[in-house]
DNA sequence: GGTTTGACCATAA
DNA sequence: CTTATGGCCAAAC
C-alpha cells in the first residue's frame, strides 16, 4: 500500500542501499560502490546519486563515508560540504592525513557480496 | 527523445 | 607531481 515511500529510480535507490551498509568509522570509494552495483564504471553516477540525495526523502544516508579513490573528499565546488564531511568522519574516528586525505588502506571497508545482494534484494522487495 | 552534464576512475604523457 | 583523454551510463533539460 502507499507507505509514503517515493518511487525512487533504480540506480539512486541502489546507491543509497549500498552506502547504508558502510559501518561507522569506515569509508568507501565511489568505485567501490560502483563495483558493488556490478559495474566499476558507474562511479560517476554514485557521486551524482549522492548529490541528488535528499534526507527528507531517502532518509539518513551516511554519504559522508563515501570519498574518492585518492582518499580525498570531493565536492561540487561547494565549501561547506567537504568541510562538514571531514568533521563527521573525524568524529567517527577516521583519521585524515596532513594533506586532508584518508588512509584508505586502513579505513576502507570492502563490501561483502552477500551483504550487497541482501540489501539489493530487500530494496527490490520494498519497491514491489 | 536527443543533448548536456556529472560529489569519478584508470591510463598515458 | 600535474594535465589530458577516454569511458561508462542514468537523470535533468
Amino acid at each position: 500500500m502507499a507507505d509514503g515511500r517515493v518511487v525512487t529510480p533504480g540506480f539512486h535507490a541502489r546507491v543509497y542501499a549500498i552506502v547504508r551498509l558502510v559501518p561507522e568509522g569506515r569509508v568507501v570509494t565511489y568505485g567501490d560502490v560502483a563495483a558493488a552495483l556490478g559495474s566499476a564504471s558507474v562511479a560517476r553516477h554514485v557521486g551524482w546519486a549522492l548529490a541528488a540525495l535528499d534526507p527528507a526523502v531517502h532518509g539518513e544516508v551516511p554519504w559522508h563515508r563515501v570519498i574518492n579513490a585518492s582518499g580525498a573528499i570531493s565536492a561540487r565546488g561547494e565549501v561547506d560540504r567537504p568541510s562538514e564531511q571531514q568533521r563527521r568522519l573525524e568524529a567517527e574516528g577516521v583519521v585524515f592525513s596532513p594533506g586532508g586525505k584518508v588512509n584508505l588502506k586502513r579505513f576502507r571497508q570492502p563490501f561483502g557480496v552477500e551483504e550487497v545482494v541482501a540489501a539489493l534484494d530487500a530494496l527490490d522487495e520494498a519497491r514491489r
